[in-house]
RNA sequence: GUGGAUGUAGCUCAGGGGUUAGAGCAUCGGACUGUGGCUCCGAGGGUCGGGGGUUCGAAUCCCCUCAUCCACCCCA
């Protein structure tokens, strides 16, 4: 049997509503924020993504979609959308105008190996501010995130933050922390004595008993933090309690990308499996000049589409509710009907009907399995009587009403 | 890339060397040609993931392989 590559996967009906909501809501809640939506092409150059993401990362190391293209140059498949928008940005010249706030939605691809809420081709929703320094818009920016969620009704999340410093307070950080760890070689795990030297601050994150009660008296970021970044830190903290927006300062949180300086931040959720990150990002300031363009502090973030579908599994019926015009009759009647579910469907209401003249009960029938909310029907004697009959397919119940007129009826109807 | 679990009907799963592989749900038809859901009766549907081996005989035992799931690594 014809299948898809591994973890890659076909979203069905029976869920596309779900994914039309979440996308929805977050379109009416961004534009909210002055947003405006970019779309962002899926393949780009291989050394975009090499430039922006960084060398040693996971991700340009191991996990890139790489190709050649038939002129022998290197492409790749997009496995996040912050450096496509930046790219954009500079290309575009978007930085001669006032500050840009756009955001992105689509497919992303990183070569793993699929787990629960982890797939190779995997949805995100991306934003992403470029133009504005001031701490204020990092509280901003996440009080939206927090009010995204909560117009979705999810509950049990938790929005961790942290500072990972800038160019100038970092290095010395590193170092100090390296030094430190320097003195731990006998208790952390093999993944970490190679992380000293490449990246001392992912030992802080590791998940292996040794290295956590190694790295719990390690030196702390927080406090090695120049004086810039320690008035950011402390500012987004405060202007996110006067916004009602809970944050808990994580000092061992760390990012996988090497781009992001200052504000960093994270929100897991509960009961969705290992893979509990639903939305991680953070600023970055140095990342445009990188790739070419000026000096454009930079904050954004990007939402983890199928781990927020695995929360919302319950969600309340979302589909549009269908109507299923019956008709059986002669000729005559036939005309009518179709003329019916024409003007239904003007009036944007989404109607389904029989192809093949049955007769009224396997009409019915096929009403039911459609999830119909209402059928109307009509025969010979309904259109002789100028009438129709409409059926509530919950209640039971029926009542006959005047063929004229009846698309304002039922558009009332399915709006209460 | 590493580890573990699982692959039998559309779905959920029984069967663990011995005729023709089963159940529930789903599907289709009928009871039922002016009213769906309920009930009853009937029908269709399977290369038992794939390949090789052991055996008189394999869905069942062995080896290989593929896929899925979960976890690690890492990440949204």
């Amino acid at each position: 049997m014809l299948r898809t590559i591994r973890g890659f996967k076909d979203i069905l009906p029976a869920e596309i509503h779900l994914w039309q909501h979440i996308e929805e809501t977050a379109r009416k809640i961004f534009e909210s924020y002055g947003f405006s939506e970019i779309r962002i092409p899926i393949v780009e150059r291989t050394d975009l993504f090499r430039r922006s993401i960084g060398e040693v990362t996971d991700i340009v190391e191991k996990e890139m979609y790489t190709f050649s293209d038939r002129h022998g140059e290197s492409i790749t498949l997009r496995p996040e959308g912050t450096a496509s928008v930046v790219r954009a940005y500079i290309e575009h010249k978007l930085y001669g105008g006032p500050i840009s706030k756009l955001y992105y939605m689509g497919p992303m691809f990183r070569y793993e190996r699929p787990q629960k809420g982890r797939y190779r081709q995997f949805y995100q929703i991306g934003a992403e501010v470029l133009g504005e320094e001031s701490p204020r818009l990092d509280a901003e920016i996440l009080e939206m995130l927090m009010r995204f969620f909560s117009h979705l009704k999810l509950a049990g999340t938790t929005l961790q933050i942290n500072s990972l410093g800038c160019r100038i307070c970092r290095p010395g950080y590193k170092d100090e922390l390296k030094r430190y760890l320097g003195g731990k070689r006998g208790v952390l795990c093999e993944d970490c004595l190679k992380r000293v030297e490449i990246n001392p601050l992912r030992v802080l994150d590791c998940k292996s008993r040794g290295c956590t009660e190694a790295t719990s008296g390690a030196p702390s970021i927080l406090e090695h933090l120049c004086d810039e970044c320690r008035g950011h830190f402390h500012a987004v903290l405060d202007c996110l309690q006067t916004a009602g927006v809970h944050a808990v300062t994580n000092k061992r949180m760390v990012r996988g990308l090497d781009y992001y300086t200052k504000t960093t931040f994270e929100v897991t959720a509960e009961g969705i499996g290992a893979q509990n990150t639903i939305a991680a990002g953070g600023r970055y300031d140095m990342l445009v000049r990188d790739l070419g363009g000026p000096d454009t502090p930079c904050f954004g973030f990007a939402i983890g589409m199928e781990r927020m579908g695995l929360l919302l599994k319950e969600a309340t019926e979302l589909k549009k509710p269908l109507v299923f015009v019956a008709v059986f009759g002669g000729d005559d009647v036939h005309a009518a009907g179709m003329d019916v579910i024409d003007r239904l469907r003007e009036h944007g209401v989404a109607v389904e009907r029989d192809y093949e003249r049955k007769g009224i009960k396997p009409q019915l029938k096929r009403a039911n399995r459609l999830g119909a909310r209402y059928v109307l029907i009509l025969g010979t004697d309904e259109l002789a009587a100028g009438t129709i009959a409409v059926k509530d397919m919950e209640a039971g119940t029926q009542e006959v009403v005047s063929l004229e007129g009846i698309e304002a009826t039922v558009v009332k109807k399915i709006r209460t």
